[in-house]
DNA sequence: TCACATTTAATTGTTCGCAATTGAATGTGC
DNA sequence: GCACATTCAATTGCGAACAATTAAATGTGA
């Protein structure tokens, strides 16, 4: 019988990688969030750094990264975005005048409802349950976390 | 009994969102390949480019963007520095003076071989049995395509 | 106190990723 | 055959993402 492929290259193709799998998801999600997020005026990016404030106001960049694992060359250019987009303000902490604090702006707070038609927007595009969304996400930040743990070592 | 956070936000909230359990885990898997990949000169999106060659050469860079859901944007100047590390030669082609027709030169085949280590190291990294990734993969995969359904309406 | 390490943001430079546009080559309908 | 649309890659501009470095503020130990 014929084969495409030698069975040594098995774990070298494409569609056998749980990587690219992740990684092309993350940009059709991004492709659907897109059109939402330009209603709010938002990157994706953008729209994760606010999500963490509209839970907690008024923190550190650095909570900010490690919440969303992302480093001040990222952040610090985005939140001058959000700065001169009127949603944010930074100001840098009097206790400790290393830290700048990022406050909402009352733009930014009125923000967030708009942002509650996202989220059902995508459990849509998803044309999934969320009880299997839920599980699915369970099992990648798992996954994650275990990858995350291989880094620090 | 105390509550955190109001019902009508838990869509909002960071952690319920697949999304960015898919976005965090991309790039915790581009934290694990990175240190690998440099061994070979590679960045991981350039790994993807050389995965499609390794598996079918001599292709146009429409067929490479169609297998990794990228365009001309993002792969010429990706596949211009590809072609400036001498591991792929780009020509027009004869037939079809549109298509620009990758092809790898024979360091690029040889490249292959020093990345059969790369999946190995990346299977340690999940600390997961193989049947599991396999069986996540293809969810999120279901789960891309069905997003990838949805954008070209 | 003072030298030294640590913490925190900001900065610089390189590489993605994509929208929008351009320009050349090809296909088509009349 | 010729106007027209389509296809394909390249280009431009902007916003991430990250490594590496810088600079200022803070903490620590002798």
């Amino acid at each position: 019988m014929p084969r495409k492929h030698s069975a040594a290259d098995a774990p070298l193709r494409l569609d056998n990688q749980i990587c690219f799998a992740v990684y092309s998801a993350a940009h059709a999600f991004n492709r659907v969030y897109k059109p939402l997020l330009d209603r709010l005026g938002l990157t994706y990016p953008q729209y994760l750094v606010m999500l963490v404030l509209w839970e907690r106001d008024d923190v550190p960049v650095k909570d900010i990264g490690e919440k969303l694992f992302l480093d001040s060359g990222t952040l610090t250019p985005l939140l001058k975005r959000l700065e001169a987009a009127h949603l944010v303000r930074r100001t840098r902490s009097s206790e400790d005048e290393r830290q700048v604090l990022i406050a909402l702006t009352p733009q930014g707070h009125a923000l967030k409802d708009k942002a509650r038609a996202v989220p059902q927007s995508i459990l849509a595009a998803s044309d999934c349950s969320v009880s299997e969304l839920v599980a699915m996400k369970d099992e990648i930040v798992a996954l994650r976390d275990r990858l995350n743990a291989v880094i620090g070592e």
